[in-house]
DNA sequence: GTCGGGTACTTTTTT
DNA sequence: AGTACCCGAC
């Protein structure tokens, strides 16, 4: 039974405000999950609702195991959990059930960004549209399409240029391309949910009976099509109760919409609010500089967290003169913190804005033997030697999975290529097979040597024996066989990391033993979901008395001690990309205010005064995240000699030293922060200068166009006084 | 047709 | 630094 007397005032509320549309407001630190696990609990013991008649759906799947973790934890009883999961893995697991209905087969593949981009280079060379724009960019619209619940018809329908026809037809060649696969994206995931609740009412009535409570955690982070789902889930019960945070909305780069919280009161005026103020997490010098960021945001509800925590440390600015300064002020301070028994490492985070800068810290913390844990950044199922192996069980799984089936093809290499396997396709389309079974019947074809012919029909007959015996067998087993048939060893140990791979292969091996433990043999299917799903093998939360090093977008929803943010200058943090468009800007102090917002009692900013990121050295200039802060609630420290800082020239152009030497200004007169004029994109200011001579780049932002790359050679760039 | 090696090129954040 | 693409060799 949950105890309601541990609760404050709002969350109680919050709790007993169990019917009807909800929105919760949860500032950082104001003890969110708390109130949704109490809300959970709740429910079940003033049988409300049973535990299977709740859904509860988070962003990733870390925030999913915690919650149903505390949530079971309070339930205290035997009975079963409530559904907890994922929205693409909740949506996953509709799909299973009514695949027949929008004409996919239940063993659909789920594909990766990886895959869906080489499918679609694919489509782009075949259809010839080269002018639908590249491969990249066409993914990323698709993407966003699809987050915004648009379908191939409604996007060439409301096409206004040729253009935009295009797209539509690429986006219409490669749905129906994943089909013919029996395959979806990440993205198809929601939106075939959608269509299938729009076109099939007695199915969605059928679901929302089976989530008659729903609710819905970091709700500032659905999109579109996330929120369609949550509408039409609710829409016969009407309790959705969403909790989420404005001032937290981080991914709108992956189609999340701020306005569909700010907006909620407006669309359901029945909407009870509930403003959880109140911070438990952090002192209040911390929570004072992150509301002295955040204010400067405009799209926003007035509101300011409080405490009744201490006082507390002044944040301390660190300025190094590279990155590896950086690094290095970082590890000793680490070191000192735990000499001095103020933090135990798994108490510090590391935080930085892209996974590059990951690096260096690294090779400081190694060369201290401070104990580190990279969490997120690649993940396990992305190494090439995994997805190899797994593209094996999903071709096995689902023979119409053209893309495993070429990748599996090649690894070992079998000389059965491309060329071949696009054949096998047509083969399959006439004869009414699938690819899998075409390959076993190449012999005698034009084109395909007897050597390849028969590879391929060996291939193909061991395959389909394969996903024969999946249904019974245990997933480890299956992956042994893949293994010692294949040559995949033989085959890893040709290459240059051949024992890296090894390893992770023996790290997927002992996950399958783990997973076939749990759930018996015959568990491919959910195996392989899990592993498309990015279910990182291991919970990032068992740290083991490590340091942790994350991005800033990893860091949501998880609080320590110490907490150092690396790289705070500007173009790095916030994004050269970002700066322009005020309403990326704003992304970028909520990246900010997330981050600062995880500290409990002591935050560090660092910055330097020239980075080396991607292969290129330039110049850097203090974010203006810390200017916001303002020096009353800062310590500024450097190890930067006031003589050397007075040497550098006031308007500093590009550089490219090496790590410890002086900056030396080069440049036709182009300075970073200059204002220049280009004969087709106008006025603009130089972001950044990279390269030499010959090579020489520039960063440029223009006025309402936005960031470009220009060749100095080519590209001539006018200085215009301000 | 397939495969391996060289070269050129691009870097935000992730389910 | 890592990957994608191009090219020449088999």
């Amino acid at each position: 039974m949950p105890r309601l007397e541990d609760l404050n005032p709002v969350q109680r509320a919050a709790v007993e405000a169990t019917d009807g549309p909800v929105l919760i407001l949860a500032g950082a630190g104001s003890g969110k999950t708390r109130v949704i696990t109490h809300r959970i609990a709740y429910l079940v013991s003033r049988r409300k609702a049973t535990p299977d008649e709740i859904l509860a759906v988070t962003f990733t799947n870390k925030a999913a195991a915690e919650m149903k973790e505390r949530a079971a934890r309070l339930a205290a009883t035997a009975e079963a959990p409530a559904w907890v999961s994922t929205f693409h893995a909740a949506c996953a697991r509709i799909l299973r059930a009514e695949a027949p209905l929008l004409g996919f087969e239940r063993n659909f593949s789920i594909i990766d960004e990886a895959d869906s981009l080489a499918l679609l280079r694919r489509l782009l060379e075949e259809a010839r549209l080269p002018e639908a724009g590249h491969a990249e960019a066409v993914r990323a619209r698709l993407e966003q399409a699809k987050n915004d619940g648009v379908s191939p018809e409604e996007l060439a329908q409301g096409a206004v240029d040729p253009r935009q026809a295009q797209l539509a037809e690429i986006y219409r060649l490669y749905q129906q391309r994943l089909r013919a696969a029996n395959a979806m994206d990440f993205a198809d995931l929601l939106l075939m949910t959608c269509e299938l609740f729009r076109a099939r009412p007695e199915v969605l009535a059928r679901w929302q009976a089976r989530a008659r409570y729903l609710l819905i955690d970091e709700f500032q982070d659905t999109n579109r099509s996330q929120y369609l789902l949550v509408k039409a889930l609710s829409a016969q019960s009407g309790n959705l109760c969403a909790v989420g945070d404005e001032d937290q909305s981080i991914y709108r780069w992956r189609g999340a919409d701020i306005r569909i919280i700010l907006d909620f009161e407006r669309d359901f005026l029945a909407a009870r609010v509930f403003a959880l103020e109140q911070n438990y997490r952090s002192s209040k010098m911390i929570l004072a500089a992150a509301y002295a960021v955040i204010r400067n945001n405009r799209e926003r509800k007035p509101k300011r967290l409080w405490t009744a925590n201490s006082a507390g440390e002044p944040v301390r600015c660190f300025t190094g003169v590279t990155e590896r300064d950086e690094a290095n002020f970082i590890a000793r301070e680490i070191e000192r913190l735990v000499e001095a028994g103020l933090a135990r490492p798994s108490e510090i985070v590391v935080f930085y804005r892209v996974n590059a800068q990951s690096r260096v810290l690294e090779e400081a913390l190694s060369a201290r033997r401070i104990p580190y844990v990279v969490v997120g950044g690649l993940r396990f199922y992305d190494h090439r030697e995994v997805k190899e192996l797994l593209a094996y069980l999903r071709a096995a799984l689902n023979p119409r999975d053209v893309m495993s089936l070429g990748r599996a093809l090649a690894a070992p290499p079998r000389g059965v290529g491309a060329k071949t396997l696009a054949l096998a396709g047509r083969v399959a389309a006439r004869d009414g097979l699938s690819p899998l079974e075409a390959l076993a019947k190449l012999e005698g074809a034009a084109h395909v040597p007897l050597g390849a012919a028969r590879e391929a029909a060996a291939f193909s007959r061991w395959m389909v024996g394969l996903g024969a015996r999946a249904p019974a067998a245990p997933v480890q087993a299956l992956i042994e066989e893949v293994v010692s048939r294949s040559g995949f060893l033989e085959y890893l140990d040709r290459q240059a990391d051949g024992a890296a791979r090894r390893r992770n292969l023996a790290e997927l091996f002992s996950s399958a033993a783990a997973f076939d433990a749990e759930h018996g043999p015959g568990g491919l299917e959910s195996f392989l979901e899990r592993a498309a799903l990015a279910a990182d093998g291991r919970p990032p939360e068992e740290t083991g008395g490590r340091v942790a090093l994350m991005t800033l977008h990893t860091s949501k929803g998880l609080e320590y001690r110490a907490v150092f943010m690396a790289g705070m200058e500007e173009d790095l943090f916030p994004h050269a990309r970002s700066a322009e468009e005020p309403t990326e800007l704003e992304e970028e102090r909520r990246l900010c205010y997330v981050g600062m917002t995880r500290a409990r009692e002591l935050l560090y900013l660092t910055k330097t005064l020239s980075r080396e990121l991607y292969g290129q050295r330039s110049e850097s200039s203090p974010s203006r995240f810390l200017a916001e802060i303002g020096d009353d609630l800062m310590v500024r420290l450097g190890a930067v000699p006031a003589a050397r800082l007075r040497e550098r020239p006031a308007a500093q152009t590009y550089v490219d030293y090496a790590d410890g030497q002086l900056p030396q200004p080069v440049g036709g007169g182009l300075a970073v922060g200059s204002r220049v004029v280009h004969h087709s994109f106008g006025l603009g200011v130089v972001r950044r200068l990279e390269g030499r001579g010959e090579n020489a780049k520039a960063w440029v932002s223009f006025d309402g166009r936005g960031l470009k790359l220009l060749m100095l050679k080519f590209a001539a760039l006018r200085p215009v006084a301000d």
